[in-house]
DNA sequence: AATGAGCGG
């Protein structure tokens, strides 16, 4: 592509061509020559009509012009208030005002734009794992490593899925359990061993439900409009009380939003008011629903 | 219409 740049006169003081303006000179004959003028691309109206209109030149040389008249996408319309829609309407100023300016001030890129979202299919992180990478061969040879730190079982569980998580005492053979006694640095079984003081000997352990996760206090959100985000969700929630965890599910493919998502509050009382007060509440054009959430299946 | 992802010693 030509880009043809206007310099103002007295930058223009030089009488050595430059090589950038030589190709002005060549036999092209007037205007475009053989080559078709560009396409131009009038602003949408308020119906949201485009004309697009572009030149070709035909076998015979002749040049033909092709007006197109096309609308623009619903989705784009929606997203135009009235009031800029009605600007559009408006006469050129300014720098535009001029016709050729305008044509110059606009221009159509055809660089394609790719949008990616984070964690998506296909995304850069995705794409370092080749196939046949030595750390993606580890799947089974993982399971080897995997040792369960509450029952001490290889290669069937990890910690965090271990049937025996909530029982308590644990059952015999555990390993790498925190110790029952304060650690002390003359204890050489448990050097090293870190435990958290609400777990050491003599921690007050009153009001605290100990939980891996808190998968309670999960509530199901559907009908949720195509462009909610979880910040949406953050701010919707978040007014009946502390939420530790929102979550949309986006297609893998599409990067679509799925419609539903899943808000986690640190109270249950919380999660009860955000369910009475929610479900059936109008929120972007849809009527929530607002649910506890069934335990996650895995 | 619809019940989540990823992280590991």
């Amino acid at each position: 592509m030509t880009i043809a740049m206007e310099r103002p006169a007295s930058a223009n003081q030089s009488t050595k061509p430059r090589w950038g303006d030589l190709e002005d000179d060549d036999d092209r004959g007037e205007d475009y020559g053989y080559f078709a003028p560009p396409e131009v691309v009038t602003e949408p109206d308020e119906h949201g009509v485009k004309k697009v209109i572009s030149y070709k030149i035909k076998d015979d040389g002749r040049k033909a012009k092709i007006t197109t008249t096309i609308r623009i996408r619903k989705l784009a319309k929606a997203r135009l208030s009235k009031r800029a829609i009605e600007r559009r309407s408006w006469p050129k100023f300014g720098d535009a005002a001029n016709k050729d300016d305008g044509a110059r001030l606009t221009m159509v890129s055809t660089e394609e734009i790719i949008i990616e979202r984070p964690r998506a299919p296909g995304s850069k992180a995705d794409d370092i794992k080749a196939p046949g990478d030595p750390l993606a061969q580890l799947g089974k040879g993982g399971a080897v490593l995997m040792v369960c730190r509450t029952c001490g079982k290889k290669g069937d569980h990890w910690t965090s899925k271990c049937p025996y998580k909530d029982l308590a005492p644990p059952p015999e053979g555990f390993v790498d359990k925190p110790t029952s006694e304060a650690p002390s640095a003359s204890s050489g079984a448990t050097k090293g061993t870190y435990v958290p003081p609400s777990q050491r000997q003599g921690a007050d352990r009153s009001g605290q439900e100990m939980r891996r996760r808190n998968d309670e206090n999960s509530v199901r959100v559907t009908n949720l409009s195509e462009d909610t985000r979880e910040p949406d969700l953050q701010d919707l929630f978040s007014t009946f009380g502390p939420v530790s965890r929102v979550y949309i599910a986006y297609d893998q493919k599409t990067g679509m939003s799925r419609g539903f998502g899943f808000v986690n509050f640190v109270h249950k009382s919380d999660a009860e008011k955000a369910i009475a007060k929610l479900n059936g509440y109008g929120y972007d054009n849809l009527i929530l629903r607002v649910e506890w959430a069934a335990p996650r299946t895995n």
